[in-house]
RNA sequence: GCGCCAUUAGCUCAGUUGGCAGAGCAGCUGACUCUUAAUCAGCGGGUCCGGGGUUCGAAUCCCUGAUGGCGCACCA
């Protein structure tokens, strides 16, 4: 202990002046008889925004609040300073007369940084501002770094994502985001449990990486000495849960997925999954455009919002469309019209789409075309109905067609925001299906679903005709926070490390 | 993974044709008892992202590496 400040002190000459200075000031408050880390608790009467939204009451009135200081206005013997704490800011103003020679010597060494505790009189000063005369303070926390500047704030996105503390103190509009991030979430739970969901955990490791394609993180298990998989998805158990009789269950997990990072992607993001049993993706759709109208109208006061400076109107209900028919309106091919393979592999080919494998199969095709070329027009909610059965490996076959599942997603601004079926429930189909997408697997697509024997000894005990939804948390408050990156949405977005 | 761009004081940024490293804020010293981008006077502060190279001379040009941003690819 004495060692390691010893070298604290010798190391002093090493530091940039400013860093130096603060632990100079550290010491001198230590020879003054303050310690600056000393104090184990402060009682506060009230937040800043308490007096600012209600002075009327406050005014004349004696108050303690706490907070970090943020700017440092002295002349001579009088001080202003503002301190900011959960709610916002507030000025203080510190008199020689009022707090002593000696305080307000100690008042003088304290830095924009530091965290202090006040006790004083409510006032307004002769220019208006809500204002406290300050009788009494306590420095609760010194600190030893430099805080970026006043007018610009915070603005290298590598320091913002890396320090997320100092963005949080220092840019009002990302704490915003954030308050707001935690009422969407809290508003997703109110609507669900409102309906009769339960809120379930289900494990994060995973021995079979299912319920998505996607490649997973794989770590190792030393007691049981297997690698396990950080799950990709939460289906496959929230599906067991509706097999055991729970009929309406839902999880907000973190979910991990091996891939690519950019504005809309990151390593690890929250997914909302919710099963409900005897409905279909019909009643999904219905769930969906509600529950978002929902979020919206709670955390902004209205179903319609602005994402990047377009309108879109969450107002339900939204606009339904086939896959074939979206395709059909927006590229002008019909592929109900198209009998084989062969011949859906040859208009690909005439779009000028790269076929990702030779022998794709029609279902492949349409579903290449319909990310190619239609994804980007949904600018305004549309749900995307039946989707091909070969990408749609955990969905149930339509009836009347079954080369076709139903299945949708939703789309806002080209994004998909939401992806749901009726669940396929016939386990002989759900082997065969997995089965395929092992040979997928062997055919050297790392994105291809594991088979899971226990889901299929699952469906065998029975599954009831089930909905199920999932909806990624992170783009769903993207577009409440108007954020163009999934960064400005997750308080501590993945990051290589330096060096 | 590929391409483009960025990286200069704690922060935000200038830096011309290759010729002494700059400003504002922050900091320090002094003055100032209702300021609020406080003001006034003075002062200090640099691994110009790292490593090589070209050159009499490199923040500036070339090569290479790192991190970040954007776009593309990947992501049904």
């Amino acid at each position: 202990m004495s060692n390691s400040n010893e070298n604290i002190l010798n190391d002093l000459e090493n530091l940039n002046e400013l860093l130096r200075v603060r632990r100079e000031k550290l010491n001198i408050l230590r020879s003054m008889g303050i310690e600056p880390y000393g104090i184990d608790r402060f009682e506060r009467t009230n937040l800043s925004s308490d007096i600012k939204n209600d002075y009327e009451n406050f005014e004349g009135k004696t108050v303690t609040l706490a907070g970090r200081i943020m700017t440092k206005r002295s002349h001579g013997k009088a001080s202003f300073a503002d301190i900011q704490d959960r709610d916002g800011r507030i000025q203080i103003y510190v008199r020689y007369d009022n707090v002593g020679g000696k305080n307000y010597e100690i008042f003088k060494l304290l830095d924009i940084g530091d965290i202090i505790g006040v006790t004083g009189e409510v006032f307004k000063t002769k220019t208006g501002e809500i204002t406290i005369n300050v009788k009494d303070f306590k420095l609760l926390c010194k600190s030893l770094q430099v805080l970026p500047e006043k007018w610009h704030g915070l603005k290298d996105p590598d320091l913002r994502y890396r320090q997320r503390y100092v963005d949080l103190i220092i840019n009002p509009s990302v704490r915003e985001v954030f308050l707001k991030r935690t009422k969407i979430i809290k508003a997703i739970r109110e609507f669900l449990d409102n309906r009769g969901f339960l809120e379930v955990e289900t494990p994060v490791l995973h021995t079979i990486a299912g319920g998505a394609a996607a490649r997973p993180f794989i770590t190792h298990h030393n007691a049981l000495d297997i690698d396990m998989y950080l799950r990709i998805a939460l289906e496959l158990h929230l599906k067991r849960l509706i097999v055991g009789g729970f009929e309406k269950v839902y999880e907000i997990g973190r979910v991990f997925r091996n891939e690519g990072m950019d504005i809309r992607h990151n390593p690890e993001f929250t997914l909302l999954e919710l099963y409900e049993a005897y409905t279909d993706y019909h009643g999904m759709m219905e769930l969906t455009e509600q529950l978002f109208a929902y979020v919206a109208e709670k955390v902004n006061g209205s179903t319609k919002i602005i994402y990047q400076g377009t309108e879109i109107d969450l107002t339900p209900p939204w606009k339904r469309i086939t896959m074939v028919d979206a395709i059909k309106e927006y590229v002008g091919i019909d592929f109900e019209k198209v009998a084989t393979d062969e011949e859906a592999r040859k208009i690909a080919k005439d779009l000028n789409l790269e076929l990702k494998k030779p022998d794709m199969k029609k279902g492949e095709v349409i579903a290449l075309v319909f990310d190619e070329l239609v994804e980007k027009h949904l600018i305004q909610p549309t749900f995307v109905m039946d989707y091909p059965v070969e990408v749609s490996p955990l969905a149930k076959r339509k009836r009347d067609n079954p080369a076709f599942t139903s299945r949708f997603e939703a789309f806002i601004y080209g994004r998909e925001v939401a992806n749901a079926f009726s669940e396929l429930n016939d386990p002989i189909d759900q082997k065969e299906r997995f089965l395929e997408q092992l040979r997928q697997r062997e055919a050297g697509d790392e994105e291809a679903h594991m088979m899971d024997e226990d889901f299929i000894n699952a469906l065998e005990v029975g599954m009831p005709p089930t909905g199920g939804l999932g909806i990624g948390v992170d783009r769903l408050v993207m577009f409440m926070t108007d954020s163009y990156s999934i960064r400005d949405v997750i308080l501590f977005p993945t990051m290589k490390p330096k060096d």
